[in-house]
RNA sequence: GGUCCGGUGGCCGAGUGGUCAGGCAAGGGUCUGCAAAACCCUCUACAGCGGUUCGAUUCCGCUCCGGACCUCCA
């Protein structure tokens, strides 16, 4: 088995993963906020360490995958009194329409997917520690947690305390022992949503959610923890203190991976600059674009920042459509053991810190090299770069293809699905099918075949004259025909 | 201001101390009734200036440019 290999930001290098227990590797990744639809910045952490924990099922017998809903925030306290919709509803609703997106994403459910709401227990348990240990104190009804207590505060993010200090651009709270100080406990007023504590009732702060979830799904240290570049400072720097002091000598997460910013027109995409755009608009251009937003994702590594284009977008859903054509033609027949050799290959690079972009390109030669099989060509190259002396049976490459290709989560549709339209395709929510459905426009299945049939009589008269005015008319309407040696195919546009 | 990360051919985007990334676009070809698809060929870049080296796009330094973070942020 090729050894993996993973940056790890704590480090700032890359290292070899060694799991604490190979038979069980354990994840968290840092979830939505649920008081608004995801926007495209949202979607990346989720495809990326999708990515990685379908590669790490392949390899190890057993990943536990937790990835948190945040629904206890004063953003979404905020959202309530805007618009007057009671705090459950907003998050009810926002946590189903995450779901649908993700699901048109592609992306698998995490092993088990925690609410902050549901975990107030285990935040207060963990608050006691901390004020038992002397990391946190009371002020003001407030529990916060001292900073100058925990001497490797500043490790993961790199900075020293003085420099935050330095830096810091917020007005400091006058009941703070130290401006560094952070909250972990505040209190609710009678309009604000509270649970009684030790310390009255109140409501947890940002950080110590993720230390509690974490902590009571996978154990005081587990194996990776991941999340947006932009939560290093302060949510992960925070979250270590918190569970470090809480769990002395246990070491919290082993690696830290953190996913690079999307951007748009050169800026970072958030919701605080308003330059965002959803999911849920990308999904509206067709029955194809959640995939094919997929696809944009990884086809620039995790760690680098991507600026997000439509033309990249139709790019992505062009590649799709290639991949598609092919799976489409390839026969089903193979010589499985090498298949299993090409699929490894093709993986290969995501062993080296999830390089999607190499994985891509190799996938792309399995590709060319199944058509030159299929329809025709020599592919000497390829066979070359894959390391082939000889040219495997047809439909040998096709198959390595859809094995790498499941990793990676593409072409998870039926091909002839796709080029004909997706309708009803999709496994989405309700919400999601019907996105799909209502997006398949232009003449149906039966009127494109009807229309096939009579093109086949002319051209068997030689009346090439109808039978390209026919093409045309149907090319017209979206449909693109081709004419191959089984009988001619069809496609959407 | 502090810390950090980047600048690769028309565009996107990997990677490497010395032989090829790859894709899109463009041009040429094969195939086809004509197309489409597919395959083949062409297109040889690493911000700038120094340094290390037999040799640097790759290592080091400086400069310029862009971005992120500095307690809302994926």
């Amino acid at each position: 088995m090729t050894d993996l290999f993973i940056h790890d930001s704590a480090a700032r290098r890359k290292r070899r993963f060694e799991p604490i227990d190979p038979g069980h590797v354990r994840m968290y990744v840092c979830g939505p906020t649920v008081y608004d639809l995801a926007h495209l910045g949202n979607a990346r952490p989720v495809v990326v360490f999708d990515v990685l924990f379908r590669l790490l099922r392949r390899l190890y017998p057993k990943v536990t995958y937790v990835r948190n809903i945040t629904d206890v925030d004063d953003k979404i306290n905020a959202r309530s009194r805007e618009t007057g919709e009671p705090i459950e509803a907003i998050t009810a609703r926002t946590t189903a329409d995450f779901h649908a997106d993700m699901a048109a994403l592609g992306a698998l459910e995490p092993t088990v997917e925690p609410r902050a709401t549901q975990h107030i227990a285990e935040m207060i348990a963990l608050i006691e520690r901390l004020i038992a240990n002397g990391h946190a104190y009371v002020a003001e009804g407030h529990v916060l947690f001292s900073v100058p207590s925990f001497r490797d505060y500043g490790k993961l993010s790199g900075r020293s305390p003085d420099e935050l200090l330095a830096g810091a651009r917020v007005d400091v709270a006058p009941y703070k022992r130290d401006a560094g100080d952070f909250v972990l406990w505040k209190p609710s007023d009678e309009n604000t949503p509270g649970w009684e504590s030790p310390w009255g009732r109140g409501r947890p702060g940002w950080h110590i959610e993720c230390s509690a979830m974490s902590w009571k799904h996978l154990g005081e240290a587990f194996d990776i923890h991941g999340g947006g570049h932009d939560l290093i400072f302060p949510h992960h720097e925070n979250e270590v203190a918190q569970s470090v002091c809480a769990f002395p000598g246990r070491g919290f997460a082993r690696y830290w991976m953190h996913n690079g910013m999307l951007l748009v027109n050169g800026e970072k995409m958030s919701k605080s600059l308003g330059n965002f755009m959803t999911v849920r608009d990308i999904l509206a251009e067709g029955p194809w674009a959640g995939e094919a937003f997929r696809l944009l994702l990884l086809r620039t590594h995790y760690r680098a920042a991507l600026d997000f284009t439509m033309e990249g977008l139709r790019e992505a859903k062009a590649e799709l459509d290639g991949h598609y054509a092919m799976l489409r033609r390839a026969p089903a027949a193979h010589d499985e053991g090498l298949a299993r050799r090409m699929a490894e290959w093709v993986l290969e690079p995501l062993h080296d810190d999830l390089n999607t972009p190499l994985a891509l390109a190799r996938l792309r030669d399995l590709r060319t090299l199944e058509n030159a099989l299929t329809v025709g060509g020599s592919a000497t190259v390829v066979l070359e770069r894959i390391g082939l002396t000889r040219e495997p049976a047809p439909g040998t490459a096709a198959a390595a293809f859809r094995e790498a290709a499941q990793i990676l989560g593409i072409t998870r549709f039926a091909p002839e699905a796709w080029a004909q339209g997706l309708a009803g395709a999709g496994k989405a929510t309700a919400s999601g099918d019907t996105l799909m459905a209502s997006a398949v426009a232009g003449p149906t299945r039966e009127e494109v075949e009807s229309a096939i049939t009579a093109r086949l009589a002319a051209r068997r008269a030689k009346n090439w004259a109808e039978a390209d005015r026919i093409r045309d008319d149907l090319k017209a309407k979206g449909i693109i025909l081709e004419d191959g040696p089984a009988g001619t195919s069809w496609r959407r546009a």
